[in-house]
DNA sequence: TTCGGTATTGATATATTATAACAGGGGTGT
DNA sequence: ACACCCCTGTTATAATATATCAATACCGAA
């Protein structure tokens, strides 16, 4: 992995084949990729940045696809459970997935400057917390992995 | 590491000792633990659980500690700060620190039955985000390490 | 094709989590 | 006394998220 999301790369191609994977994640899996669902991934995937709740609706709304918060949220849940998007907890806030399909514990880094989030992988029992998870008896369902700092760009402005 | 929190342990003198970890850390750094402060850590030790804002406004204020939201979220802010607490970021909550002082990179071990947290110990560089944060030149600033699951007594009740 | 069930959307209301802003109090050092 | 800083009290509001119910669209079976 080599965090595309903080390089320069041909961002148009990148969201081409991101969708169509979506899309036939979704064909295959029997998800129903409706108008406001396939603009909210859109709308994800247009930057590799975390979006809030609102400042979605508020994206979806200037385009006529719904203007009350259930709108927003209802698709964020449908793309996150489909593994779509990503919920980032530390920000409350959403960001489109670069690999769907893969069934992932995906691991982020953040930027606080930019808001720009990087996906990378995390091994399923990750480092020290799958031993104290086994140690401890604690069945591990889903896990939070989240680093917050400053991409190369902002370091520069930054510094 | 052995998830104490989990376990049947002697959690008067968990607390006591705790509290006075914490005691030492705020003289030693010239933190002032006002009573509310001091109030608000032992009501989050005197549970290994995650605790709402507003839950532990809601005990403040049985107590004439405070009724107004900005005196839980400053307490918390402080505690926070000072690493005799932590967020529990996919919970939006609370929890008291139980190695107060030892300035640390927790991870967490969450229970979706019982809500009880237990705190574990990540290295530095964990596992391949650190690897990943290097390759891509981002500098990481602070790590949100969280882990959902069932701890050994509720996945009993559970299944 | 029509029927019946399920998933989706629309809309209203409200819950939950968190912060801004400003006034007052209380100690400390000069 | 005074100036300063930190802490507290209070009011108001912002930001994030969900419950609920009615209406509609889709899909498979008869």
């Amino acid at each position: 992995m080599s965090a595309i999301e903080f390089s320069d790369h041909d961002h148009a191609a990148c969201m081409r084949s991101t969708m169509q994977a979506a899309e036939a994640q979704c064909a295959a899996r029997g998800l129903r990729l409706t108008p406001v669902r396939r603009r909210t991934l859109e709308i994800l995937l247009a930057e590799h940045r975390a979006l809030g709740a609102y400042d979605l609706l508020a994206r979806l709304s200037e385009e006529g696809l719904g203007t009350q918060p259930p709108v927003a949220y209802r698709a964020l849940d449908f793309l996150v459970k489909a593994g779509l998007a990503h919920k980032i907890e530390a920000l409350n806030a959403y960001v489109g997935c670069v690999q769907p399909g893969e069934d992932h514990a995906p691991a982020f880094l953040i930027c606080r400057g930019c808001r720009s989030v990087a996906e990378a992988e995390t091994k399923p029992a990750q480092s020290r917390l799958g031993e104290a998870a086994r140690a401890a008896g604690f069945r591990i369902e889903r896990s939070v992995v989240e680093a917050e700092g400053l991409c190369p760009a902002c370091q520069e402005s930054d510094a």
